[in-house]
DNA sequence: TGTACATCAGTGAACGCGCGTTCACTGATGTAC
DNA sequence: TGTACATCAGTGAACGCGCGTTCACTGATGTAC
């Protein structure tokens, strides 16, 4: 439908982008119906056409915030060694989570993995964690058992969302620096954590 | 004071066990002025003797959040050789993280760091990661550089805490278990993980 | 090409909710004399 | 031991806020004929 007046044309993505927008400047609290409506321009009933209710729009926005997680993890050079590969997934998620700390939050929202299944945001989910799964196959080698690598993605993976989630709550700096000014050192020590992780997992050959 | 029907005699101190049993409930949105007032059987303006805002309730709440779970990791044996020491902390970390999911995310509440400093959360912040730099720097040896047994500190910390987020985040669970019902293989395959990094870890004589 | 009409996507007003916070107040306490 | 009084810790009512959700409605669209 084209954009008229009257109508939107296209609001149900507007909705979830200006929710996006919510989530980058004040966390998942911000995201809400009322909120997302008049930043589209429009009466906060007209969401009800789109959305039936507020998980509804928080799901969409998580599950759009998840799949642009995916995507950052997908764009990394995919060719470097396997354990260089551990070293730039690292640096892609903590430079992506820091850089959107609310909508990295929504998309790993509780209030949304509580109850029933949310299809779509599962599917994204595992797009997500399907690089990091991949490189750990890869580095332990065809030899490995298929739930070792898995067992290495996942405590590669643990690590890596700690360091994120630790430094969003800042327990990792002393005090005065800002989240963005320690990102050089905590890439540094984030990568090599994993790093000394995945060169010492049992079962690599 | 001795409690009256009138006065209550301890209110600041219930109010902040009101705080957490509503964050054990309901998690930080839940903790508010109001219902730890009904609470404690006292009017909600009541409150406001003891507290100059829901933001400085909140604070004490998760101060003292805080210095239970570093109780509980101060409490875990010391006198295990420091691998060992690893492994139990991490089973002390994830149990009481699982066993309290809205206490425990109180305790690391962004609202709560995120402006000036609170310095009573901050000691009691700093107590609950003594047991655990203190592990690093028994298991690297006095041989090893301070800055060094800090790192690894701060990546078995990560590790675990990561897995704590990860698992209350629902992001482990294949889908009907419960975050409970996982707990034995979460701390296996934690507990593994984070004796893999220490073993490992750079500096180790 | 023109028109009647079903359908769709908006509007604006309203409901009820729980919240944080403030205010003037009142009942209880403890201390100076 | 008794009493006046300052102080402290409560009460209850009120303010204003933003929220989710529903409702009867109206304007725009597109299709059957």
């Amino acid at each position: 439908m084209r954009p008229t007046g009257y109508h939107h044309g296209d609001l149900q993505n507007a909705l979830v982008g200006e929710g996006l927008g919510l989530a980058r400047r004040g966390g998942e609290r911000a995201v809400t119906v009322r909120a997302a409506a008049r930043g589209a321009g429009v009466s906060h009933a007209a969401a009800y056409r789109h959305f039936p209710s507020r998980r509804a729009l928080l799901a969409s926005v998580a599950t759009e915030a998840m799949n642009r997680l995916a995507k950052v993890l997908e764009e990394t050079t995919p060719s470097d060694p396997p354990l260089d590969r551990f070293r730039v997934l690292v640096a892609a998620y903590l430079s992506w989570a820091i850089s959107n700390p609310g909508v990295f939050r929504v998309a790993f929202s509780e209030e949304l993995w509580d109850k029933e299944s949310l299809p779509r945001l599962r599917d994204a989910s595992d797009r997500a964690s399907r690089p990091v799964l991949d490189a750990a196959a890869d580095h332990l080698g065809p030899s490995a058992a298929e739930g070792e690598s898995r067992r290495l993605a996942l405590a590669a993976w643990a690590q890596t969302h700690g360091f994120a989630v630790l430094a969003l709550d800042r327990q990792l700096t002393q005090g005065e620096l800002s989240v963005a000014d320690q990102l050089p050192a905590l890439l540094d020590l984030a990568a090599d954590a994993v790093g000394v992780l995945a060169r010492a997992w049992p079962g690599r050959p």
